[in-house]
RNA sequence: GCACCCUUAGCUCAGUUGGUUAGAGCGUUCGAUUCACAUUCGAAAGGUCGAAGGUUCGAAUCCUUCAGGGUGCACCA
């Protein structure tokens, strides 16, 4: 049927369909065991003695699916990893999922709820705890197989999962090591309290967003006060002015006052505070101490009474008289009507709009409440026995604030890009105690043992009698692990020995805050060591017009329908060129299918040379010593030279654009084009010499373009009628 | 309010120590194609490099101010 002289592999008759390929090449892959290092050292691919290259993956959430934040993630570590391991690195990459939670808690609560009307607390904390466990046993398949098909070259034979007896063993030595060494400590602070979730939530979690609300100024004796939440004045008998007010200047600090109130009559004292804003309305302000951050330390600076006003729920206390028991969104309009009818109310402005703090964690409005929790406290000053820091040595005296800013500054940790340095400092400078403990029944129970008043911070039960702390840990806490708890730790492992500090860490620049300080506190103070060497910080996957991909609006990409359509080389393609790091990816479906066309070329490109080449085996040495085409072969050194300091230098974008763009516009167009007259017209040794080239360039660009495309290099690949290796992914980088 | 980023062709973006005539992809228009290429090739059109000022022999690039877009943080009684 085919009327071409093709003696070229039949497979190169038709175009590159990736859906045929793809399947059988991840088998190989996974059938040869070379994304663990231990087998590449075994089979002798790679030197015993090689330097280390590892990145553990930011673990996606157990009942997460793919989306393209997270295959532009892969992609790019999945390059890092594979031009390491070609280039004779030990190269690891080691995966694992997170069990995420409150997130997790909250789905598996709300569909329990949805088929059963049951809460939690009808089922109990054995029951949903197994729910949980049927949950995500169910859907960890689906975000490991979405990675698989990605070409993701992660050694899943060190998979690690949050929640796994490893990690739950590591998690508990962290926090009893640290409460030892008097980072941890438990206290009575102002937390943010999630009344919907009924749980406390960390500061990072946090999310404002913008409201409109009617602002109510009430005469307050002899002030005029002004509040958008009047509902948690009940227990007002401070008001505060700055200590430079003109306007109240025949007011003293400690001064009594009656006046009449919301249920009467009560007694003002008034405070000289500097933290209050002399511009801000009338310039004195009354505080709710058990339910405002600035407000409870105002009162801890005077030594104030601090009262509930509000419970768990959202219930007024007793303390609101006649509204107590009411729910305070049902209780506000009552309760400006009676300071209307009292004649309290001075004036409201409508459409008064501010910062609402809610919970991004799927959670509602934020209700701040005073609560004994476990905190980290990153100003404590600790011993650190064993560092190796430059300017933090072993046995020194330091704080978690001080560590942070050091490893930064000495370069020992780099963030790319980095500008993202000044972010960093910004962040950590304010940086405030970190609430551990959580209301949550999934996640890692607290190792702290009750009795009466006594306090154990221990493993086990101290013995009959102590009762376990109810709580579990913020899941930041074993992600903030997650570098070495991953590689064995607290046990002394090879893995540990060799691949920590780990060499980079890639992920999303909008969880640069929750999770690398996290890192670096919870490193540095365990194993002495700093996390990783680089941060890579990648940014956020939006649609073709720069919007955010969201349900709503009906513009997410799948990355698995891509994958599908184009293939998983395109789709990585596509998130990688044109993706500056820590710049966001404009992403249309029509880039992607522009990199099909690229698999494709090269798919033909092939079969140019193998047609052309018929019976001619690559002679060693021919190609790199002969002096005819020398400025062919100086051009694609230089080609890989430039390709390697980019890589290097982390500049994927412009590694894979370079061997794009020298495929294409140089290798096809130019030198194909005018091997054509070679061979219809050239000498023999002008034909030899040619095919040489053709033959040995292949390769150089199969190798090249690997990690960038592994699946149709690799297809190719395993057409080759001659090969150094069996499988490219372990091909000798060219040098 | 403070900070950071972006603004270059119709669209998406390169252009990293300042150095010829500012580039690519997609799109558009015209043409070629018995050729490895259904997914090919060639060519053309398309730019006051956000604005203004400054430094310099020379500025898309450095500095200042401003405008528009975006993000983070803080405040909000």
């Amino acid at each position: 049927m085919d009327e071409r002289k093709s003696a070229a592999p039949e497979a190169f008759l038709k175009p590159y369909n990736p859906p045929d390929r793809e399947p059988g090449i991840l088998a190989l892959w996974e059938k040869s065991g070379y994304a663990n290092p231990d087998v590449m050292i075994e089979k002798g691919l790679t030197a015993k003695d090689a330097e280390a290259f590892s990145i553990v993956l930011p673990p996606p959430n157990v009942t997460g699916t793919l989306h393209m934040g997270h295959a532009a993630m892969l992609a790019i570590e999945d390059i890092l990893i594979r031009y390491h391991r070609m280039k004779g690195f030990r190269a690891l990459w080691l995966p694992g999922t997170d069990s995420a939670a409150i997130a997790t808690q909250s789905k598996v609560e709300g569909e329990i709820y949805k088929a059963e009307k049951k809460t939690r607390h009808d089922l109990g904390r054995e029951e949903l705890l197994r729910r949980i466990d049927i949950f995500t046993d169910e859907s960890k398949a689906t975000i490991i197989n979405q990675t698989k098909k990605m070409g993701s070259s992660l050694d899943w034979s060190r998979y690690a999962y949050t929640m796994d007896e490893k990690r739950y063993e590591a998690v508990m030595e962290a926090f009893v090591r640290m409460y030892d060494a008097g980072l941890i400590y438990r206290g009575d602070r102002i937390v943010n309290w999630d009344p919907k979730l009924q749980t406390t939530v960390s500061d990072e979690e946090i999310e404002y967003v913008e409201q409109k609300d009617p602002f109510y100024h009430f005469q307050y004796g002899p002030f005029v006060i002004g509040t958008v939440r009047p509902e948690t004045k009940f227990g007002d008998k401070y008001v505060v002015m700055h200590p430079d007010d003109e306007r109240y200047k025949k007011f003293t600090h400690g001064q009594k006052i009656e006046l009449e109130w919301i249920n009467g009559p009560i007694t003002a004292t008034v405070i000289k505070d500097e933290s209050v804003d002399m511009s801000f309305g009338s310039g004195a302000m009354t505080i709710t101490p058990a339910h405002d951050l600035n407000d409870f330390e105002i009162a801890k600076r005077h030594g104030l009474d601090i009262e509930r006003v509000i419970d768990d729920r959202g219930i007024l206390l007793p303390i609101a008289g006649e509204f107590a028991g009411q729910h305070i969104k049902k209780a506000r309009s009552a309760i400006v009507e009676k300071l209307q009818s009292k004649g309290l109310v001075v004036k409201v402005d409508e459409g008064y709009t501010h910062n609402v703090a809610t919970n991004s964690r799927g959670g509602g409005m934020i209700e701040p409440q005073i609560k004994r929790q476990w905190w980290l406290g990153v100003d404590r000053e600790f011993t650190i026995e064993h560092s190796e820091l430059q300017n933090i040595p072993s046995g020194s005296k330091t704080t978690l604030k001080k560590i942070l800013r050091s490893v930064i500054e000495s370069k020992e940790i780099q963030i790319m890009p980095e500008r993202f340095e000044k972010i960093y400092f910004h962040w950590v400078d304010n940086l405030r105690d970190w609430c551990l403990s959580r209301q949550l029944w999934f996640g890692h129970r607290i190792p702290a043992w009750f009795k009466g008043d006594e306090v154990k911070v221990q493993k086990n039960s101290p013995g009959e009698g102590w009762e376990q702390d109810p709580d579990t840990l913020d899941t930041w806490f074993s992600s903030g692990l997650w570098t070495f708890s991953t590689l064995g730790w607290p046990e002394k492992t090879a893995d540990l020995e060799t691949y920590h500090p780990t060499s980079v860490l890639e992920t999303g620049y909008d969880i640069l805050f929750f999770w690398v300080i996290r890192m670096i506190e919870m490193s540095v103070s365990m194993t002495g060591q700093i996390p990783f060497r680089h941060v890579y910080l990648h940014g956020l996957v939006r649609d073709g017009q720069g919007r955010k991909m969201s349900k709503s609006l009906g513009n997410i990409i799948d990355p698995l329908t891509m994958i599908d359509k184009y293939g998983a080389d395109a789709a990585r393609l596509s998130l990688i060129i044109g993706a500056q790091m820590g710049n966001d990816v404009k992403l249309s479906e029509d880039r992607v299918r522009g990199y099909k066309h690229f698999a494709n070329k090269l798919w033909n490109i092939t079969r140019f040379i193998l047609e052309n080449t018929q019976g001619v085996s690559m002679k060693d040495g021919f190609d790199e010593h002969n002096e005819h085409d020398d400025a062919l072969r100086t051009e694609r050194r230089q080609l890989f030279a430039d390709v390697d300091k980019l890589i290097t230098e982390f500049r994927l974008d412009l590694a894979a654009d370079k061997l794009y763009h020298y495929v294409w516009d140089r290798f096809a167009a130019e030198i194909i084009e005018d091997s054509k007259k070679v061979f219809k017209e050239g000498s023999e040794e002008e034909k030899t010499r040619r095919q040489q080239f053709l033959l040995h360039t292949l390769q150089w660009i199969l190798k090249g373009l690997h990690p960038f495309m592994p699946f149709v290099t690799e297809a190719i690949w395993q057409e080759l009628p001659e090969k150094e290796s069996d499988l490219l992914m372990v091909a000798k980088w060219p040098v």
